[in-house]
DNA sequence: CACGCACTTCCG
DNA sequence: GGAAGTGCGTGC
């Protein structure tokens, strides 16, 4: 059992072709603690820099020379430890979506939790011969270094400016200057401090009886806190109160052993001000019941299963959910459920408070750094048994994990764009197998992919076809906005909305208006020459928003890079000053409602209303309790939240997202539709939807009025089939990206020669359909040109491996850089 | 022939 | 990514 040497990948920012196994001889001391799983920190490389390492593996012998064996340098806290569940995760990840194990480690544990390494120089030891240096720059360096002992590279960057290294290197060949390493932990923990005698009760009154041979007791002080813990142990806040002593005096007990203390960790609760909803029972149908016991039933095999739960708007899936949960809880297992971060609000995550308590671990994007920690560590040491969370939140190392759900799983927010470029369906699948789980996707709409595997009998399929409760579809009426022009109304309000809006309203309900795309085609043009102001740093027209109030006093953002400038006097291309501004955004929409409505108060959500998570719930909350009439917003409206009151849905522009470039427009549009639709007219009150179109011939928009999963399912598979595209094969999207331009175009058609090289030698049994290279739909982004190639393959472990060597010759610091993203959310 | 700098190689 | 190794041009 002398494992003697780890094999341990890098965990920092290193480039993709370093990303490999090294050997590192494990020092006798640290073998009990260096175990698969296991982060330290190693000498690496010809200056023999620290780095983060994660342990691989562990073995009794080493395959590399012995005189090139290094040994590990230090063993990193156990709270950062992967569980074997996880390291088998990472390995996936790396190859599944090309990342580094770097890359996998990040999506797993919190930042907060990892820890850092800072680099420090100080003098070397012994004598030296400062007037050697003569009085170059190198001196003034060392003369630094000596007189503060300790300096960070930054600290020298400050004082000497960026080239600075060049000096400090020399000075380190010379002798002069070492380089040391302090090792971070990450952001602490929050302790509670319990207190308790060290000595027992007879020695403790004796002491206060001032008894020969006792412990002396100082201070009254002193005397009161030994009396207030003969009574028993003391949380800190208790004992400084009823005592009066400070830290200090407690501090002088704890060192002369009288007294002793316990931390306990307590986790920060973001959701604990959540307003509580009770805890309600929950009374099957028969669909749902049908559907839950089959489920029960693929849980309790213990075998790894899936199953996809379709059920139309307002049939009760989250019953089904909660139900699920309970067995699974019940039988001493864990689960995980994601959410689109969008439907992650108060009331949603109120439904699982009430239920389990402080069992219940919430992850989002906009935790603070502690408190994503301590969700993290909850989990971790089996305090929480339901997590609830967005995409990341699949990584959660849960113990004995029993079921994952996905909810809303066609959201495209599961895919992640940045590395690790997984999905989280794909994680989600693989830890089910692995740690035989059930995964649960659920959907009104349920991805084409998804739906396709289930017919396939990859998935267990189960419906539920009825609404809830026997509520009615709401009445949907198609607008045809080509008419309305034909009459003179240019207003993004077609008159059938208009009225239904303002008899809604006055009848007192409320109403939701859903605008496909914040600020849609909001932008600044010239009547003159016809451009559009462009964002400088990037090649988008920039939009016009209004500020607060004032249509007119506005300013021009990227909705790309975020930059923001005022509106020029006249167009930057021709000079003329007859600039207009076009189309309408949520702003206009609301210019006009008001105008409509003027005692209407209405709720605008979208992207530049809602910028924290606080504010967003909050207006959830405000328009729930119906103290506004009609909310207004993007995408963000069409979420699962229950409006009771909402009787009307409007839908504008319903078509816009119909003529997208990317080959899922119509199962979005189709999906958009169906929820928004079905937020009207829940329980009693009879609902009723308005959509507004230039098409309203149109199949997508037809079927997803009548809420038709299954014909639309039919139309769009025969489509993808015939054009080839995702089920029917996977997608390779790869961008190079430089700020150089002319760089980037020989990078690019180097990048398209490896690739047909590659095909034609070693992987030409490789069918692939190659695309570009093309610049990519918005060329520059942040003052950065993409250029992009689109490859249509099959993925497998050839096609996967043709990839990785790919990346592996063209990462390089100065070339432009590569990225792949296998079956990209958005193209 | 020494030094500077672009380019390549390899890291255990 | 970073440091050392390689090879070539320039300079007194």
């Amino acid at each position: 059992m002398a494992y003697e040497y780890a094999k341990v990948c890098l965990t920092d920012d290193i480039p993709y072709p370093l990303d490999r196994e090294f050997d590192y001889y494990i020092p006798a001391q640290m073998r009990s603690g260096v175990t698969r799983g296991a982060f330290v920190t190693v000498p690496f490389g010809r200056g023999n820099r620290r780095r983060l390492a994660l342990v691989i593996d562990v073995c009794e012998s080493s395959d590399t020379p012995a005189d090139k064996i290094k040994p590990i340098d230090s063993l990193c806290p156990e709270s950062m430890r992967l569980g074997e569940e996880l390291l088998g995760l990472c390995r996936y990840l790396k190859e599944q979506t090309l990342c580094t194990i770097g890359d996998a480690v990040h999506a797993m544990i919190p930042a907060a939790a990892m820890s850092r390494l800072a680099e420090y120089y100080l003098p070397a030891t012994g004598e030296h011969d400062v007037a050697a240096l003569g009085k170059g720059r190198e001196r003034d360096v060392l003369e630094y270094i000596i007189d503060h002992g300790k300096v960070s590279e930054a600290s020298l960057t400050a004082k000497f400016g960026p080239r600075v290294y060049d000096s400090v290197k020399k000075l380190m060949h010379g002798g002069y200057v070492e380089r040391g390493i302090d090792i971070k932990e990450g952001v602490r923990e929050v302790f509670r401090e319990h207190y308790s005698l060290d000595i027992d009760a007879d020695t403790a009154r004796a002491a206060l009886e001032k008894q020969k041979g006792a412990p002396a007791l100082r201070s009254e002080t002193q005397r009161q806190v030994v009396e207030q813990l003969l009574g028993g142990e003391c949380d800190i806040e208790a004992l400084m109160q009823a005592t009066g002593a400070n830290r200090q005096q407690l501090r002088t007990l704890l060192d002369r052993k009288i007294i002793k203390v316990r931390r306990e960790s307590v986790y920060r609760q973001p959701y604990s001000t959540v307003e509580q909803s009770e805890r309600r029972e929950y009374i099957l149908n028969d669909e749902q019941r049908a559907a839950y016991e089959k489920l029960c039933e693929l849980s309790r095999s213990g075998e790894g299963a899936a199953a996809l739960l379709h059920g139309v708007t307002g049939s009760g899936k989250t019953c089904v959910m909660v139900k699920l949960i309970d067995e699974v809880i019940a039988s001493g297992r864990s689960v995980i459920l994601l959410l689109p971060e969008i439907a992650l609000t108060p009331q949603s995550v109120a439904i699982f408070c009430a239920r389990y308590g402080d069992r219940v671990a919430v992850i989002h994007s906009s935790l603070s750094a502690g408190e994503r920690l301590d969700a993290y560590n909850k989990i971790r040491r089996g305090d929480a048994d339901v997590v609830v969370g967005t995409r990341s939140a699949v990584f959660s190392p849960v113990r004995n994990l029993g079921l994952i759900i996905i909810d809303e799983e066609q959201e495209h927010t599961y895919k992640s764009d940045s590395d690790p470029k997984y999905h989280a369906r794909d994680v989600a699948r693989y830890r089910c197998a692995h740690e035989r789980a059930l995964l649960l996707l659920c959907s009104a709409t349920p991805s084409v992919e998804s739906y396709q595997k289930a017919i396939e009998g990859k998935y267990t399929l189960l419906k539920l076809k009825k609404r809830y409760g026997g509520a009615p579809l709401p009445s949907v009426r198609l607008a045809d906005m080509r008419e309305e022009a034909q009459a003179g109304n240019v207003d993004p309000l077609g008159s059938l909305l208009a009225e239904e809006l303002k008899n809604t309203v006055g009848e007192g309900r409320q109403a939701v208006l859903f605008l496909n795309r914040r600020g849609y085609n909001n932008f600044v043009s010239c009547r003159i020459c016809g451009a559009a102001i462009k964002c400088p740093r990037c090649s988008v027209a920039m939009h016009y928003h209004a500020k607060s109030g004032n249509y007119d006093d506005g300013v021009l953002v990227c909705h790309w890079c975020g930059h923001r400038q005022k509106q020029p006097e006249a167009c930057p291309e021709c000079g003329s000053p007859h600039l207009v501004r076009m189309g309408f955004g949520t702003q206009r929409l609301e210019r006009d409602i008001s105008d409509l409505l003027p005692d209407a108060k209405v709720l605008r959500m979208d992207a530049d209303t809602t910028g924290e998570k606080q504010a967003y719930d909050k207006m959830l909350g405000e328009f729930r309790r119906h103290e506004a009439d009609i909310l207004l917003g993007t995408q963000m409206v069409t979420k699962g939240h229950d409006f009771p009151d909402v009787s009307l849905v409007g839908v504008l522009l319903a078509d816009a997202s119909l003529y997208l470039d990317d080959y899922r427009a119509n199962e979005r549009t189709f999906a958009m539709l169906t929820q928004v639709v079905g937020r009207a007219g829940r329980r009693d009150i009879p609902g009723a939807a308005v959509i507004q179109t230039n098409n309203p011939d149109n199949d997508v928009i037809r079927l997803a009025c009548e809420q038709d999963y299954e014909s639309f399912f039919e139309n769009e598979i025969r489509l993808r089939r015939l054009l080839v595209f995702p089920p029917f094969c996977d997608i390779a999207l790869l961008t190079l990206t430089s700020s150089d331009e002319k760089e980037l175009m020989m990078g690019s058609s180097r990048l398209a020669q490896s690739l047909a090289d590659l095909l034609a030698t070693k992987y030409s049994d490789v069918p692939t359909v190659v695309f570009g290279p093309m610049e990519a739909p918005v060329y520059r982004v942040d003052g950065k040109y993409r250029v992009r190639m689109v490859i249509k393959c099959r993925l497998n472990k050839r096609s996967r491996a043709l990839f990785s060597e790919l990346l592996m010759t063209h990462t390089d610091s100065h070339l432009p850089t590569l990225s792949i993203d296998f079956n990209p959310s958005g193209l």
